[in-house]
DNA sequence: GTCTATACCTAGATAGAC
DNA sequence: GTCTATCTAGGTATAGAC
């Protein structure tokens, strides 16, 4: 029975191909890489897991877990629909670092297998449905213009956090991220503080 | 002097290694697959080029200033400054194949190296000191409201491509990314329309 | 400039001992 | 379960002929 500071081989190179994963994707990553990071041999590679492919399968949902999990945390909690979707876009992330499920999206070889991509189409889905379902809620509310189509703005809101993650990438500076989530806020203010009924019925 | 159909070896291993790296990025590109898209052999590579770095700063070179090329004609046009920006979102795109620079963000040789990251950075950064040149003009001419950042919108608007094709990767399915582009157009149609003296002077 | 041959290393996986 | 040895293919680069 694994202990949490002692965990056994199998947990060990889950942890340590996640690691790798978020660090430098799947084509740059070899089983050797995560042997040394986990600590273990090839023999104990292969013994829990058929390849490269199977751990990385292993890594991936465990990457989307976990991230599924902090977001729900941060989302589906009490409090007014559009106070939740800013709290989103201003989460503390390192922006360097990029999105652990997101960046994965650039790796062919993950895109082009059904079972590694599944756990990210599941994750950035349901990111989306609770970013919409918080904006409907504020719409309810009264705090958010209701012409706009929330499905719309959910995949927005999605979209500049992954967006951000590569601005900053790109400039190696974490401000670049940090602009990109300061316009969606200010934008997302002028939306809230629009009268509902600027636009006349008919 | 090369012809434009019949273009030298160097000038095609040059536009294979950069549909290469558009489609598989850096890690996963191997100069065999590069040499097999150009029809071209080893030693002709290894004569124009000392090696996979070094032809791969000549392509991304060429994604970069293609791609600043086309977004320079396509910002830098007449017409009111918020029609540009929204130009910008709506361009015709193909979603699934991610964008030709942004991409290569993901790939930890590329942002390792200053002189293929450079290009990256440099595309990006005139993309964003286009779009907030736009945004500017907006305001100017009473289009926009002028309490936003100019420069944060600019991050975000592009952030939301860029994390549109995340988005529209992850799900297959291009509809993601146009979904969040249509978030975000509605979002400035909303900032454009507010009476720019909405907020009282003091 | 381009070709072929060669070299060396790593990726990825298997086999069998313990 | 883990270890070591081994294997094949491919990645990356060099050498020298043409």
């Amino acid at each position: 029975m694994p202990r949490a500071n002692d965990r056994d081989g199998r947990e060990r190179l889950i942890e340590a191909a996640a690691q790798e994963l978020w660090a430098n994707g799947y084509a740059a990553t070899s089983p050797a890489d995560i042997q040394r990071v986990a600590r273990a041999g090839q023999g104990s590679m292969y013994h829990h897991f058929a390849g490269k492919a199977e751990l990385a399968r292993a890594a991936i949902e465990r990457l989307a877990r976990d991230l599924d999990q902090e977001l729900a945390t941060a989302l589906d909690s009490e409090g007014p629909g559009l106070d939740r979707v800013l709290a989103y876009l201003e989460r503390e992330r390192d922006p360097l670092r990029g999105c652990r499920v997101g960046r994965l999206t650039a790796d062919p070889d993950v895109i082009g297998q059904d079972l590694l991509r599944a756990p990210i189409t599941d994750t950035l889905g349901r990111l989306q449905t609770r970013l919409a379902g918080a904006l409907a809620d504020a719409q309810q509310a009264g705090e958010l213009d209701p012409s706009l189509d929330c499905a719309a703005i959910a995949a927005t809101v999605a979209a500049v956090v992954q967006g951000g993650y590569v601005l900053a990438r790109a400039e190696q500076d974490p401000a670049a991220f940090h602009q990109a989530i300061k316009g969606a806020c200010s934008l997302l203010a002028i939306a809230a503080v629009t009268p509902t009924n600027r636009r006349p019925k008919r």
